[in-house]
Order: C-alpha cells, then sequence, then structure tokens
DNA sequence: ATTAGCACTCTCACGGTGAGAGTGCTAATA
DNA sequence: TATTAGCACTCTCACCGTGAGAGTGCTAAT
C-alpha cells in the first residue's frame, strides 16, 4: 500500500467513522459541512479519488458518495482508528454482572454473549475453551436403577461430565461406592493421556466403569466446548440486510451448524490478542459482506474459548474490540481466580 | 361457524393445499385443472365466496386467487387434514438416530430439534422439562483448591447440578468426604419439599455446604430446562418473511429471550396431546403471521418439555403435527426406558 | 496546491400505460 | 334450482419515460 498523507488519512477516518453511523453513502460535501475542514469540498474530492486509487473507497455509482472498501476499514482498523476502551463505569457495570452470577464458566459465556450483544447491537458468540489436558479430580458412581448406574467425573476447573453405565450385575450404591473409591485411587489427579498409557484395572462390575470412563474422556476431548449466541434480532435490523435475502438467509443458516468454523474464522485465533476479520477476508462465502472481532480467552491452552462479534463490514470497529477485549481479560482474570 | 357442504369443505382443502404448495393466491382455474372437479370453474367461484362469507377464505385484492384465513387453517386442521402419520421408514431413521446418540436428555432434546427442523425445513425448538419434584440421588463433595470446593448433586432423572462452596476452613478430600457422607446420609433420597420442612445439620464446616446446597436446590427448581433452536436458516427462506424486515427482525428478536414463552404459547400445552396456534391466535404480536405445532412430553409432570414447530400459518400442518407428536411420543419412550 | 463553477451522470420517486390474471355478475341451460 | 359460459370489471405488476436531486469530475482561475 503507498503512503498515505496525513490528510487523506484523516479524510478516510472522517467518512468510515460517518458511513459507520449513517449507512449511506457519504459526500465530499458532508463532510466539510459537518467536520469543518480547512479545505474545500473540491479538495476533498481529490483526495477522495486518490483514496479510491488507493483502493481503500468505493463508488457505488458514479454520483454517489463514498464507501469504505474492505481495505479501507482494514487501514482503519490498523492504523487509524486507535486504541480505544470502555469507559471506568461500563467497565464497572459489567464486572458487577459477572459478580452476580453464579461462578459457572457456561454461565460467565452466556452473561458475556447477552452483554457483548446488547451494547454493541451485533451479533455475539461466546464459544467455551475445550479443556485441552482433561485431568480428572474426582469421580462417583450413582445408582440409578436395576442395572444402570451413572458415572459423574470431576475435571479440572470444575468441569462435570457424566454417563450412564450399564452394570454387569446389580449393586447396591455402598458396591457402586467401593468402585468408585478403588477407582479414585487409581485415576484421580491423572491426565487423559496418563490413563491412556495405564488404563485402569478393576475386576467384577468394575470393568465395564473403568471402560466407560475412558470412553467419556476420550469423547469430551473430542468434544467442542458449545457456545452462547445473542442478538441475532438486532443483527436482523442492521440496514444491509434488508435486501438480498438469499444471502442473508444462507449467512444465518451457519448458525444452525453445531460448530462455528465458518462464522469465526479459527485462524483468526493465532496470535493473542484481539483480532478483526473483514469482509471478503472471511473463509466463508456466506460472511463476505460481514466483519467478525474476535479475542481468545483462556489463552494460554491450544483449544482456547473465544468471544466474538460479527456485524455488517460497516461496524463501530473500535468499540467491539474495545469491548471483545475487555470481556475476554475478564473472563481470563475470573476463570484465573476461581479455577486457578 | 355454519356448517359446510361437503364439496364446500373439499374446496377448501385443496385451496389450503394448492396454498401451502405454492405460497400463491390460488385461482379458481388452478383448482379445475389439477384437481379436475366435478364443476366448472365458475360453481367453484360460487363456493369459494360462500368460503369467503364464511370466514373461511380471503382475498388479498379483487381479482387475485383465494387464500386460507387464520380460521380457514382451523377449520383444515380441525376437521379436514385427518390423522397424519410418519410413513415406518421415517420413522425408524429417527429411532435409530436416537439409538445411536447419547442417552442424555440435553442430547436427545438437540438432535430433535435438529431433525425435525431437517424434516419440515422450520423452525424446531424442543425444551426440556423443568423437574417439579426435584428429589437427590446422591451428593458429593469435591475439593477444588485453598477453600473452594465443589458440590455436585445428582438427581433422579440423571440430571447432575454443580455449585461451588467455599468452605470456613481448609480441608483435604478425606475430610470434604466425610462430610458428603453425613450430608447424603441426612438429603439422600428426599425432595426440596421434604428438605424445606427439615434442613440437613451439619457442625463446622459442613454449614456453609448444607446452605449451598439448599440454595442450589431451590435456584433449579425456579429455572427453566432450557431450550434447543434449530432451522433458522430454512426459516428465514419461507416466502413469507422476504418483505416486513421490521416485523420479521422482532420474531427473531424473540429467540434472544431466555424464556420461550411468547414463541411457544404455554397454554397451548394444557391438553396432552399436540396443539396447533394459529395466526393471530398467537398471544404475541409478532408471531401474528405464524402456527405454532407443540406437543409436550414427559407430560406426567407439570413442567413438561415440549416439542414445538413454528412455521408461516402457510405450513404443511398435517406433517408438522405427525413429526411432532411422534417424536414427543419417542422421547417419552426413551426417558421412561432410561429413566424410569 | 487549492478552489469555484459547471456540466455530466446516475438514482430514485412519480405517474401513466398496457397486459394479464381472476373475479363477480348475468343470462342461458339442464 | 343448480350449474355454467361469457363477459365486463378490477386490480396488480412490470415497464417506461421523465424530472428533480445529489454528487461527482473536470477545467480554469487564483
Amino acid at each position: 500500500m503507498q503512503s498515505v498523507s496525513n490528510r487523506r488519512a484523516g479524510i478516510l477516518r472522517l467518512v468510515v467513522r460517518e458511513y459507520v453511523d449513517t449507512a449511506a453513502p457519504v459526500a465530499s460535501k458532508t463532510i466539510w459541512e459537518k467536520y469543518e475542514l480547512p479545505a474545500s469540498p473540491a479538495t476533498i474530492r481529490s483526495e477522495m479519488q486518490a483514496l479510491e486509487a488507493a483502493g481503500l473507497l468505493t463508488h457505488p455509482h458514479t454520483s454517489a458518495g463514498r464507501v469504505p472498501s474492505d481495505e479501507g476499514y482494514r487501514y482503519f482498523v490498523e492504523s487509524l482508528m486507535g486504541p480505544e476502551e470502555l469507559r471506568d463505569d461500563e467497565k464497572a457495570t459489567i464486572r458487577h454482572q459477572f459478580y452476580q452470577a453464579a461462578p459457572e464458566l457456561d454461565e460467565w459465556a452466556q452473561l458475556g454473549a447477552v452483554l457483548l450483544a446488547r451494547s454493541l447491537g451485533l451479533l455475539a458468540v461466546v464459544a467455551l475453551p475445550r479443556s485441552e489436558e482433561v485431568r480428572i479430580r474426582h469421580l462417583e458412581l450413582v445408582s440409578l436403577k436395576d442395572l444402570l448406574a451413572l458415572l459423574v467425573v470431576v475435571l479440572r476447573e470444575a468441569r462435570v461430565l457424566k454417563q450412564l453405565v450399564t452394570l454387569d450385575a446389580v449393586g447396591d450404591q455402598a458396591e457402586l461406592s467401593q468402585i468408585s473409591a478403588r477407582l479414585n485411587d487409581q485415576v484421580a489427579g491423572k491426565t487423559l493421556s496418563e490413563i491412556r498409557q495405564r488404563p485402569p484395572t478393576l475386576e467384577g462390575s468394575g470393568t465395564a466403569v473403568a471402560e466407560a470412563l475412558v470412553q467419556l474422556l476420550e469423547d469430551h476431548a473430542l468434544r467442542e466446548g458449545g457456545a452462547h449466541v445473542q442478538g441475532l434480532g438486532d443483527f436482523l435490523e442492521q440496514p444491509e440486510f434488508q435486501d438480498d435475502h438469499e444471502e442473508f438467509a444462507n449467512l444465518i443458516g451457519l448458525l444452525d451448524q453445531p460448530s462455528f468454523d465458518r462464522v469465526v474464522p479459527l485462524g483468526a485465533l493465532a496470535d493473542g490478542g484481539v483480532s478483526v476479520v473483514i469482509g471478503e477476508e472471511n473463509p466463508a462465502q456466506e460472511m463476505r459482506r460481514c466483519s467478525v472481532v474476535v479475542a481468545p480467552y483462556s489463552a494460554g491452552s491450544r483449544h482456547s474459548g473465544f468471544v466474538g462479534v460479527v456485524g455488517p463490514t460497516r461496524m463501530r470497529y473500535g468499540r467491539a474490540v474495545a469491548s471483545a477485549r475487555y470481556l475476554s481479560s475478564l473472563l481470563d482474570e475470573l476463570m484465573y481466580d476461581v479455577y486457578g
């Protein structure tokens, strides 16, 4: 990208700001009137031409104002918008709501999605981290009925798994507790890979339980963490989706799929901070008129969770980035405080 | 409603069928050509006039074909469509998928929503029953870190609750197990109301745990069971939602709310079987151009779960009712088999 | 380098028009 | 009396042309 003069960059910033606010192509005169630049509309026009030549602005048609291109937004995000932060009182309000909630990862994610969606008026996705290193803290076998028992496994981070087990022979709760105790001795504190190397051995009814345990852990290691989506209503009201139903329906259709890979590109999580994916940069066709702001949390692990915001390319990137960053850091902090 | 002659009713049925298929107002000539009635278009027209006078059909405008009114659909559902059933192979396919899935209520609900949405091309909601009578089967206290412990409670129906507890003093897992054991003696097999009457009493660190337990149960009794929604993409492609974005956005906005009362009217669950709520019959304004087909399952309890289908009033009621009925009975059966 | 002025282009809202579709009515018919 | 053919009538919708308005691009002056 060729270098862009100060004034030119300033005009790009104003065009982005104005377009984000009004959703209408921005005329040179509008900027001149609204921001009192020390330059006439004609000058602004010629700067706009230069910006268009550089690929940062576009023309819907000859006699319409300018609209930022994907590259324009990219430049804006990279160099123009500066580091925005939530106000202290906003932060306090959010934090307060988390303290009110039950100290559960799932609750936090739910709440985070709601707050994010509400404050931005966009679609928010908060995905739970998949536990990378499954480590057993405790397990318990509970008799349900006849041969049926429930295997309850507590992992680090207060995650609880459960699995129905069919026993070989009927046993009362006392007997099951014995099996639990022996199994606990063998596996408590172990990780999945350790258990793989040295599977638990139990005689009698315990065999079925031990097998079920390994199976349960393997399944869990593969499973997605789940996600909370919020703000569909507001998202739908964005003016860009008033036409082009076909395309829009396809976009929403992505949300029916069990995984959100196609909505929030995993590649964007590569580096630690907040990432922005703009328009055509999205791998999914259906997303090419949207942008995604995504921030990982619980970022130490490979399978981190993330906080995502999906909106039209015409979105308030500054606020979205600030919100996503704050929420992800807050989730990190909460997780550290509670689960260490 | 005045009595409707056989032929007249037959014509209403054909109009409904045709309109449901084509989404376009139905002309007398169309019916005449397509279904080879022993009557000319003129006769069909006069019957249509009568149906319109009875409030069962409408006119978008003078020179358009007929469209069923809400009352027309109601009459169709009540008296005309007859008892439709899924084909045996369809049932078998569905059943098979449930047998493949993990025997968890939540998995079943998820799967049910997916299958329902896919087979009907509409929005499907499967809500979990809220457990009416909370009865404790087993509980366990697991040490997490410092003063923090996790209280895990197993209820009937293999439901597992968990709650973080902050202890008064640090204790190792053995000590916690002792507390669990004593608490188990006092509350295992008891219902919430029994526990309310005679709260568990424990000295020392146990007090906090006992309090947390009661709190957890109370919270859970109030909480919605949660729900799975599926098929938004297909739903959006329905031609009735191509215009009127405003209204449609409001409709989708209902899905952002934590409870689905306004989407699936609870009153419709009153009687045991499958209920149909058509257009204006919906209590929620936003739903007045939609119909809902809803079937309760786990119907013994007051807080039963339900299987719901949401579509435009122009929907295939027969299939929707058949699908909802089959799915709800299947869920009933599965729950009975596994949780008794 | 900036700017005023102006011609040019494109959109959009408006109104008129004609084709097409489907009805409602009337009069003839079985 | 029920049915039906025929026909006038109505309403929509797609099409077109038009004119106003908005905003640009260019040119010439500063």
